[in-house]
RNA sequence: AGCGGGAUGGGAUAGCCAGGAGAUUCCGCCGGGCUCAUAACCCGGAGACCGGACGUUCAAAUCGUCCUCCCGCUACCA
């Protein structure tokens, strides 16, 4: 349906805003890598595009996380914009323009957009039921009420009975209502609020999400939401902090953080109003630095529908499945409504696991983006693990072994040592690129990844980008090893040349290739080949124009990575994951101490939120055990030396249980042992199991029957 | 609950939309080769009844129906 890039009209490659509330991780950085990955590649193709996105600064929960904090919301969200904007360039993500919500081309683009629903008769206002904490005298958006299901009597979200039934709950229908702020009773106030009538769309909708490309995932979620009754959708909130709406004379100016409410006439955007709309607000801060002869956001965006004007560009979206019927319901709609370009396609991805567990922010059960940068890994290594771990809109797997295993594979045995053999040969040999053809089979290879390459950026599949140029240098290996050169070239030297130049050309054209995914090492392997411009400036084409005869001595260009180095990583992981579940369960008690809650209750931790797979605890080797004989430990306060009869062996095992049993009398006792738990060393004991007990008294585990020592517990 | 997605050799993955010789790549395993190269590279081999059951078809991992198990989305929660 969609012309095929390149195409003559200008393009805009954006990602999702990073909402500025907290530090990026390795999972966020997906979208940002695989967005930056994408345009580049478009840009190779020679397709005239911008790589644009910015913070979203608004909404509820920055304004309540800066109240907390005691700042004021804009100093608190610029902060992180800061932080965002300094840390995308250190995994080589290089936006055309970042920007954020709150500046004044965004409020000022935000407001005209409304302006024009509001002039097309797309906007009404209604009276609905807001939550209210009348203490503070503040407005309570959903999910900071909490209170009873009227269904279930679970304890429930205001918006959603997450615990119990499940249901959806209207406002209103909660009951015993209580700010998950304060703490204090929440009563309900009817407000009027405005409405984005998306009814009005609906046909629309339906035409456009047929015409949609990208990935499949943004096309099929939408469906169900396009093709039933879509509601209205509420775009004002009862806040200070965001965009004023436009309906007021008064408020054409962002509002400071700081400025107290005038009356309860506030009504700011609803943060989904002014987010998206930064997408066009940051591509027409990139026209304002480079001018509109380089790039021209208006050609992008706005839609003439007239034949003499421009009828608009192509418009990509990348962004996290979560977040895809924002793109592919309201923010057509939005576009729609004030006359604005259509998406050509939006590219959702799928999370980022840790592991192979979800990350945990409130853990720490994450790898944050500093802790990367600060393991002094290239960024172009997490950018093609991340990039090539899974299909773009399946989930992918994040961990420093895996990283190690496919940079060690990869980037390092097939890409790495292809390029350096290559070039080694050729400047020892030939002191550059050798005079000879390239010969017609490593043309026609060389054409067949441009190819894929091409046929990838079509398909919107990052995976293909990464994959495209490792498969060249497996080629080359194979080209390699098959002509052995280096049998050649005392015997058949022309030959050896005519092999090695298409060597040189194979490493050439690799460079041009891995430059999306891998920008960095890309524009190194550039300069290594004698080029004097920048990869970064190059077309696809170069991939087969002839490389320049002369070099220096090539470098390797990736390095392996230890296992040492691994392991460090991986401890540095688990010891801070340990921490924090210290420190979330004394938070947790804390927590409980406050309420009223049932004393025999509060006290029990919660369960763990963590489910752990079968295999997992297939893992556990538990066994019967017979403590044979128990002594305490000289010393020590609390541990006791037991020799356990497991069975097939007696096992010394330390355990803390001096104080809470009669240790004489336990000799004989069955008790029950973790058989396979690493050996462990304390106060200078050897310790090898470790036996399980319920509780600070350490309750022993028994059995109930009289199953043998060595029997294992499932 | 509805909708969407997934289930492929020991592990991880591709193929499925546009059905066709018992299936890709990486790791691991077994055997061989090479020595230009970062203990890297190359070749060969073992190993999967493609979640289960029906069905369509000359032909199904690929299409349809049902089932099981996982995951995601479900709007005033960024």
């Amino acid at each position: 349906m969609h012309e095929e890039f390149p195409t003559e009209s200008p393009a805009v490659v954006t990602c999702g805003l990073p909402y500025a509330n907290g530090d990026l991780h390795v999972g966020h950085l997906r979208t940002y890598v695989s967005g930056d990955a994408y345009a580049r590649a478009l840009d190779r193709l020679g397709q005239n595009v911008a790589f644009v996105s910015g913070s979203d600064m608004h909404g509820t929960p920055i304004a309540v996380n800066a109240a907390e904090a005691g700042v004021d919301p804009e100093s608190f969200a610029l902060e992180y914009h800061e932080q965002y904007e300094e840390t995308f360039p250190e995994f080589n993500v290089e936006f055309d323009n970042y920007g954020h919500t709150h500046d004044g081309t965004n409020a000022e683009m935000t407001r005209s957009f409304v302006r024009s629903w509001i002039d097309g008769d797309h906007v009404f206002e209604k009276e609905i039921e807001v939550a209210w904490d009348a203490e503070t005298d503040q407005p309570l958006p959903d999910r900071f009420v909490e209170g009873t299901c009227p269904y279930c009597g679970e304890r429930a979200r205001g918006d959603e009975c997450d615990e119990g039934c499940q249901r959806h709950l209207e406002p209103g229908e909660i009951e015993d209502p209580v700010s998950t702020i304060t703490g204090n009773p929440a009563e309900y106030r009817t407000r009027p609020h405005k409405f984005l009538r998306l009814s009005d769309f609906q046909e629309y909708l339906n035409e456009f999400i047929d015409r949609l490309e990208g990935t499949d995932n943004a096309q099929n979620q939408p469906r169900e939401w396009i093709e039933g009754e879509l509601q209205d959708l509420c775009i004002t909130r009862d806040m200070e902090w965001g965009i004023d709406y436009p309906g007021s004379e008064a408020s054409e100016t962002p509002r400071e953080g700081g400025e107290t409410a005038e009356s309860e006439e506030e009504l700011v955007l609803y943060v989904w109003v002014d987010a998206p709309i930064e997408y066009v607000s940051s591509s027409k801060q990139y026209t304002e630095a480079v001018g509109a002869d380089t790039y021209d956001w208006e050609a992008v965006w706005k839609n003439h529908g007239t034949e003499t004007e421009p009828d608009g560009g192509e418009i990509v979206h990348v962004i996290g499945h979560d977040i895809i019927q924002h793109h592919t319901v309201f923010w057509p709609a939005m576009l729609r409504g004030a006359g604005f370009n259509e998406p050509r396609a939006v590219m959702a991805c799928g999370f980022v696991n840790l592991d192979g567990e979800a990350f945990s922010t409130s853990r720490n059960r994450a790898v944050w983006a500093d802790d990367y940068v600060e393991s002094g890994l290239h960024p172009d290594l997490y950018r093609y693990h991340i990039v090539t771990g899974s299909e773009f809109t399946a989930d992918v797997d994040f961990s420093w072994d895996g990283l190690q295993e496919r940079v060690n594979n990869e980037l390092v045995g097939t890409l790495g040592n292809f390029l350096y053999r290559s070039l080694l040969f050729a400047e020892r040999n030939y002191d550059g690129t050798p005079d000879a053809e390239v010969s017609e089979e490593v043309e026609a290879e060389i054409e067949a990844a441009m190819d894929d390459f091409r046929t990838a950026v079509n398909d919107y599949r990052v995976r293909g980008l990464g994959h495209t140029p490792v498969e060249l240098a497996k080629f080359g290996n194979e080209y390699i090893q098959r002509h052995e050169p280096w049998k050649l070239t005392d015997d058949e030297p022309e030959r050896a040349a005519e092999v090695i130049r298409d060597c040189v050309q194979l490493v050439k054209a690799i460079a041009v290739l891995m430059e999306p995914v891998l920008p960095g090492k890309a524009e190194t392997l550039w300069a290594q080949l004698g080029e004097d411009d920048s990869v970064h400036d190059a077309d696809l084409g170069a991939a087969l124009s002839a490389p320049p005869a002369g070099f220096e001595d090539p470098v390797e260009l990736f390095e392996q990575i230890e296992d040492d180095r691994v392991a460090g990583l991986n401890r540095q992981l688990e010891e801070r994951i340990e921490a924090a579940d210290d420190g979330g369960e004394k938070a947790d008690s804390d927590e409980a101490d406050g309420e009223e809650t049932d004393d025999a209750v509060a006290d029990l931790e919660p369960i763990a939120d963590d489910r752990v797979s079968f295999e997992a605890f297939k893992e556990l080797d538990i066994r019967v055990g017979e403590v044979l004989s128990a002594e305490p430990i000289e010393g020590a306060d609390k541990l006791a030396k037991l020799e356990v009869d497991i069975g097939l062996e007696t096992r010394q095992i330390v355990a803390g249980i001096k104080q809470l049993h009669d240790l004489e009398s336990l000799s004989g006792t069955r008790i029950v042992v973790v058989a396979n738990l690493e050996e462990n060393e304390l106060f200078g004991v050897e310790s090898d199991g470790m036996l399980l007990a319920a509780g600070e008294e350490a309750d022993l585990l028994t059995t109930h029957g009289d199953a043998e020592p060595g029997t294992k517990i499932r």
